[in-house]
DNA sequence: CGTATGACGTGCA
DNA sequence: GTGCACGCCATAC
């Protein structure tokens, strides 16, 4: 049984170094499937799971997109990581 | 299975 | 550069 899309999720983010920061995309690309940006961040919103660096995935725009414990939390971290929006 | 939702992405005005 | 609309995918009900 394969890991659901989520799970790959969860793997691929975990493995993002610091002041590393990926797209949607990116890791919905790496999951398999380069389109599904959207299921990526819904997948991350319902599973705020503190193992998973999700404050360094964010929009292909450069912006931060959303984070459930607050987008200002995740823009200090970013900036502390030293990835710059 | 069909509908609804969502931390997105790209295109066009 | 900004704003709006459409599309695309996975999950939940």
């Amino acid at each position: 049984m394969r890991k659901s899309f989520s799970e790959r999720v969860f793997t691929i983010v975990k493995k993002i170094s610091r002041g590393r920061v990926l797209a949607y995309k990116d890791v919905a690309r790496l999951a398999g499937s380069p389109s599904a940006s959207r299921a990526v961040g819904n997948i991350l919103n319902k599973n705020r799971e503190p193992r998973i660096p999700c404050h360094r995935v964010v929009r292909s725009d450069g912006t931060l997109g959303g984070y459930n414990r607050g987008a200002k939390k995740k823009l200090e971290i970013l900036r502390k990581e030293g990835a710059k929006i």
